[in-house]
DNA sequence: TCGATTACTGAAATCGTTTACAGTACTCTC
DNA sequence: GAGAGTACTGTAAACGATTTCAGTAATCGA
């Protein structure tokens, strides 16, 4: 693969290396028989130039840095395809790292990209980690997703959380529900935080009391939105509909109430947060506040894409707005 | 971020710039006084070495690159996931890049990545891009997955396609079932060509007679899932059970089912491939054939590594074995 | 015919590292 | 006190590209 240099190109085709390198930029006159002639040979050869010895000097990389806290389930996978894509397109590569939650990760995979990576996109929830994002600001092109950071130190992108959050409780108790539960997400979590706020805000603003007991505790994962589900079943006075912090552990509420022979949404109600593709597909199809993913990497890898190309400007937060998607799991389709 | 070189921390610590790489990279002998003082203020000045730089003098790059047809769904994301956490658990990064589908789209991705991964991991089930692949043999080490190309011209994973459909389908023959559909995957992609052969074998050798209305054509995808139940239940003699070629599809099928007013699986039994971590959580559960997705990624991984290692060494086809899980969805759990 | 312009090409510096090689200054050993 | 070792450190040559600068040959206008 790396074996043949722009010099072999050179030698071969009986020009200097600066030759080459101008065919195979398209930069300056270079006659057309030279050009051709150099072509061929290069492509006889399976020439082509070497990443790491080009971005050394002219001093980028093509490619951008995707720090994750980990790889699960369909929500990543829809991000980094759309950071993916929006890349592609401006030809850039991406470099993927997950599973960085604790402050010491998150530097070491920041050092360990440096001169492999022109920006990076860094989707932190952890709200402990803040703090390090903070000393490395303005040293380095960032975008934040779901940040949480004082505005203005980072361009970022973050999504309606609270509002959808609220949209979608209001919604039920629009509906007659007021034994709402919530299955919440990791407490360190910014997103779930925003959440859980939003479900707060919405149950004050019906006058419904806070009862504690129906705010359970998950992780996003679709076995701990079953775990949540079965404990909320064991409360005296049980909750008649369920509003989980993610998709996934929405599923995995369906699932626990329909072991226990419980009818979904006439029995208890239920509704999540994300509209993964799978959601419209679920039984009964899963009542949703909708996020475009997808395009939330797109959005986060366009933002970075520009503050590479204009250099300093200022620093831009946006927000992804979210919609509610109202499907049958919720009981509110009227 | 690419402010500070190994130059500026010499000049800053009075040594030379071999005697601070030979501290970076914990190499020879420097006296603890100058490592003390170089290192402290190599982490004043917040140095990190340059990527690019040093993998152009040491010729690696700790880098793998991953090729995917596209990322997609649950599949997609568990197979990076493990790839992910075993090359990082190696000290290496991956490079992403999707959507690959004609040879003109490989080739290209196949050069920009020159000079910046060691090896790549491609993934490429269109039978057209074998041939593409087949020019690169021995020039770069590649670990394929889901192949389908010749043995021992690279080293390669393939997933027990045929084999798992076959005992699928047996599964469901045992149960009764004669009239069975096939929800089969696109056509020039390997894997869905593998499971389709499973399925016809297993009707060839339990004496059904092969009907070809009973197959429809899918992408993999949820939507054409439930297209497909939906066009095989306009077919006159329906059929009593549907395998799909991935959970999916299996999960696109029950969806439509279940708007038909069908009872699964008393009116009609459903199965699927691959057990993404959603399966379970369906309504009815799905049964389908498992395969350990992220556990193809970490082989994929591990096995790349070692020829990095290792250097030249025979040529290794791996089999990713499958194992029937049976849940509720198709109505075998006796 | 001469100088100026144009069109093309090459030599060499540069990017930020690593590393072979060549010192230097001690400490031992006899 | 000479020679040999040891422990450390610096100089400079790579790595494979890009790019500035200068040089050459051909063309052109006067």
């Amino acid at each position: 693969m790396s074996l043949v240099t722009i010099k072999d190109v050179a030698r071969e085709a009986g020009v200097s290396v600066a030759t080459v390198s101008r065919v195979w930029n398209e930069a300056a006159f270079v006659s057309p028989e030279t050009r051709q002639r150099v072509a061929e040979v290069a492509s006889r050869l399976g020439y082509s130039p070497h990443g790491a010895a080009r971005s050394l000097i002219t001093r980028t990389t093509c490619a951008l840095g995707v720090l994750l806290p980990d790889l699960y389930g369909e929500f990543f996978s829809e991000i980094i395809r759309g950071i993916d894509h929006t890349a592609q397109a401006a030809g850039y590569h991406i470099l993927v790292s997950s599973s960085h939650d604790s402050k010491d990760e998150i530097d070491a995979a920041l050092r360990s990209m440096r001169g492999r990576v022109d920006g990076m996109i860094i989707m932190s929830p952890d709200l402990e980690t803040q703090r390090t994002l903070h000393a490395l600001q303005g040293s380095f092109p960032v975008v934040l997703l779901n940040g949480g950071v004082e505005a203005n130190e980072f361009d970022s992108i973050t999504i309606e959380n609270h509002a959808g959050a609220r949209e979608m409780v209001l919604h039920l108790v629009k509906h007659g529900h007021t034994r709402i539960a919530m299955i919440a997400g990791p407490e360190r979590n910014y997103d779930a935080a925003e959440r859980r706020r939003g479900y707060e805000t919405a149950m004050t603003e019906s006058n419904i009391a806070h009862d504690n007991s129906l705010v359970v505790l998950g992780d996003f994962s679709e076995r701990s939105g079953h775990a949540g589900a079965t404990q909320l079943l064991t409360l005296e006075r049980r909750p008649t509909a369920i509003f989980a912090a993610n998709d996934s552990m929405a599923i995995g509420a369906l699932s626990a109430l329909h072991e226990h022979g419980l009818r979904v949404p006439e029995d208890i109600a239920v509704a999540g947060f994300d509209d993964i593709p799978l959601a419209r597909y679920m039984n009964p199809p899963l009542s949703t506040v909708h996020v475009d993913i997808s395009l939330l990497g797109e959005r986060a890898a366009t933002l970075l894409l520009s503050s590479l190309l204009q250099g300093q400007r200022p620093r831009q937060q946006q927000q992804l707005s979210t919609t509610l998607v109202i499907r049958s799991s919720c009981g509110g389709l009227s």
